[in-house]
DNA sequence: CTGAAAGCGCTAACAC
DNA sequence: GTGTTAGCGCTTTCAG
C-alpha cells in the first residue's frame, strides 16, 4: 500500500483527457480553460503530486542546487545558509546540503561527486581550498559553479567580501587605539580568506609601523583555542590579537578569560565575519562585518545566470565590508 | 556542449557489452570478473557518472531524506545537522534541507510538499508544532516520518530527550543553590519541548516549594531578549532565571549585562540544550545537555527502519539528559 | 487545442 | 553470465 501512487495518468483517466494534456494544464501549456479546470479539480481530488524525479529525468533540470560548506558548526555558515535558502526558495529552488567537514577523508570530492550524480542544476561552494582539485575539475568541466566566501585563482564565478580592505581597516583601528604589537591567529592556510585577511592586515600594518606576530590557528574552535593559549602565554604577549574569523577570536576571548586576562585592558581582541555571537552584550567582539545575506543572494543570482547561459564570462564580485567596533578593543562602553 | 552526457549506454558501447550488464557490473550484480573489469575501466575512461535521477525513477528510491528544521540560526540545529549528515552519509544517504522559518507563510507545509515532490525516501522533522497540520497529514498518509527533538501526540516514530526530567534536575539545582523565586522564560507555546520543560520544572518546583514566575519568550533570540528585559526590570525580580533553551538563556545573560546586573550574584541564569556557546569560558551557562549527536543518529536509524518496514509499530525514544552546572548559577569558579 | 508516440537513463524481470 | 525487453512518470515533438 504505497502512500502516493497517483500519477498524471490517473488524473488523465479521471478527466477523460490525455496524459499529455494533463501535463500541459499543470505546467501552463496551451489548453482550454475548461480542460485546465477539470485537471486542477481532479488533481486535487486524487491528491496528485507531480513526480519531480520523472520530470527531472526528461527536462534535465532538477530545480535543486548543491551547496558545499566546510564546517556547519561555524555560525557563519548557518547564517549564510539561512539567506541562501530564502534566495533559492524565492526562485523555486531547493538545496541539497553537503557538509564537507563531516564527509570524512576527502569530503569535498565525495560531496561534489554525490551532488553530480543527483544531477543538481548547479553547485555553490563555500569550502574552496587551494588544493581543492575536485572543485577545479568541476569548474573546468563547464558545470555551473559559483564560489562564495572563498575563492580560487581560476576562471569561475565568485562572490567574496573585501577581506583585504577589512583587514586594513582593522589594522588602522588597532593602531589608532594605541597598539604597536599585534598577534594574528591565522585561519586555515590555503584558503583565500585567510590569505586576503592576512596580507591585507600585514600590508597596512607595515605602513603604520605595527609589529605583527602571526601564528597558524585554523578556523575551527578547537585548534584556535590551542593557538590562542600559546600566544597569550608568551613572555612578550601582544597587546592585541586578531583572529581570522570570529570563531578564532572567540577562542582567544575564552583563552584570555581562563588565563585571568582582562579584555580589552590586558589584551584587545578582534575578528572577522560578525556572527551573531559577536554582537552579544557579554561578548562585544570588534569585527569586520561581512554582508552575509547579500553574499548568499548574489551567489544564487550568479548561479542562476550561469545555468541559464553557460557561455557567460566568469564574473567576480567583491562585496564591501564594515568594521564594527565593540568593547573587545575598548571602543565602546 | 553539455558537460556530461555520458550514459551507461555509452559505456556499453565502449565495452561491447549490453547496457544491462553495465548496470549489473556497477551495482554488484552477477557478472563475470572480466566483464566487471572492463566496465569499470571504461567508466573511468569515459568519465561516466551514474544518473541517480533515472535510477530513482525506476527504483522508487532516491537515497535522499528530507530534513525540516524550524530555525537554522539556533545553534542547536547546526549541531544536530552536523551529526545527521554524518549518520546519513554513513548509510550512503543525502540530505535535502528545508528551513521552515525562511519558508515564508506556512513554511512547514510548503517544505513538506516540496520534499514529497522530490520523492525523498523519508522525512525527519524537527520543527513540529501542535498546529502542524501538514505533519499530521504526512504521518497519517503512511509516509516514513520521524519526529526529532520535538514530538506530537500522534502515532509516529519519535526521538526526543528527557526534557521533563532535565527540567526537574534544574529545579533541584536552583533550590539547592538557595533560590526560592525563579523566573521561567518559556519557549514557543505549542511545542512539546516548551511544554515538557515547563511542566517538568513546575512539578518539581512545586514539591520543593519554589515560587515560579513564567513569561512567554519564544525560542528566538529577538523575542527572548524582550521578555528577558521585562523580567529583569521588574520590582520583585526573581533570583534565578531559566530559559527554555540556551538561546533564551543567552538573551537573559545579555539583558542582565546591559542592565548592569551581575551573574550569578544578582541573578542566576540557566538554559537547555548545551549548545557550544554555553560552554565558552566567557559564558559559562548552566544548562541541561541534550545528547544531540545521539538524537540525530537515532533519528536516522528509526527512519531507515521505517522505510524498510513501514508496518512497524510507532516507536518513541526518550534519551537521557545531563545537567551541566557552570558559572551562571554559581556552581563553578 | 488535444492526442499519440517517442523517449529521458536506468533497473529488473525474463529468456537464452 | 549476458542480452532483450519492459517500463518508472513525465515532457515534448508531431499530427491532426
Amino acid at each position: 500500500m504505497s502512500p502516493h501512487p497517483v500519477t498524471s495518468v490517473d488524473v488523465a483517466r479521471a478527466t477523460g483527457l490525455s496524459q499529455a494534456t494533463v501535463s500541459r494544464a499543470l505546467n501552463g501549456g496551451v489548453v482550454s480553460a475548461a480542460a485546465r479546470e477539470r485537471v486542477l479539480a481532479a488533481s486535487r481530488d486524487l491528491g496528485y503530486r507531480p513526480n519531480d524525479v520523472a520530470r527531472g529525468l526528461v527536462t534535465r533540470r532538477t530545480g535543486t542546487v548543491g551547496v558545499v560548506v566546510s564546517d556547519i558548526l561555524n555560525p557563519f555558515y548557518p547564517e549564510f545558509l539561512e539567506a541562501l535558502g530564502a534566495a533559492l526558495g524565492a526562485r523555486g529552488g531547493r538545496m541539497l546540503l553537503q557538509n564537507a567537514a563531516s564527509g570524512g577523508a576527502e569530503g569535498e570530492a565525495t560531496a561534489i561527486e554525490s551532488l553530480l550524480r543527483q544531477r543538481v542544476d548547479g553547485i555553490i561552494v563555500t569550502a574552496a581550498t587551494d588544493d581543492s582539485s575536485a572543485v577545479r575539475e568541476l569548474v573546468a568541466s563547464g558545470f555551473p559553479v559559483v564560489l562564495a566566501h572563498r575563492t580560487l585563482p581560476i576562471a569561475v564565478d565568485t562572490v567574496e567580501s573585501d577581506n583585504a580592505g577589512g583587514a586594513a581597516l582593522m589594522a588602522e583601528l588597532l593602531h589608532r587605539r594605541g597598539h604597536r604589537t599585534v598577534g594574528v591567529l591565522e585561519g586555515d592556510p590555503g584558503t583565500s580568506t585567510a590569505r586576503q585577511r592576512g596580507e591585507g592586515f600585514a600590508a597596512r600594518a607595515r605602513e603604520l609601523g605595527l609589529t605583527v606576530q602571526t601564528t597558524p590557528a585554523g578556523f575551527a574552535a578547537s585548534t584556535a583555542r590551542v593557538a590562542a593559549d600559546a600566544m597569550l602565554s608568551r613572555g612578550e604577549r601582544p597587546t592585541a590579537i586578531v583572529g581570522h574569523n570570529d570563531t578564532i577570536a572567540l577562542a582567544a576571548l575564552n583563552a584570555a578569560r581562563e588565563l585571568g586576562l582582562r579584555v580589552p585592558r590586558d589584551v584587545a581582541v578582534a575578528g572577522f565575519d560578525d556572527i551573531a555571537a559577536a554582537g552579544w552584550a557579554i561578548v562585544g567582539l570588534t569585527t569586520v562585518r561581512q554582508p552575509t545575506a547579500r553574499m548568499a543572494q548574489r551567489a544564487v543570482d550568479l548561479l542562476a545566470g550561469r545555468i541559464e547561459d553557460p557561455s557567460l564570462p566568469p564574473r567576480r564580485e567583491v562585496l564591501p565590508v564594515e568594521l564594527i567596533e565593540r568593547t573587545s578593543t575598548g571602543g565602546a562602553a
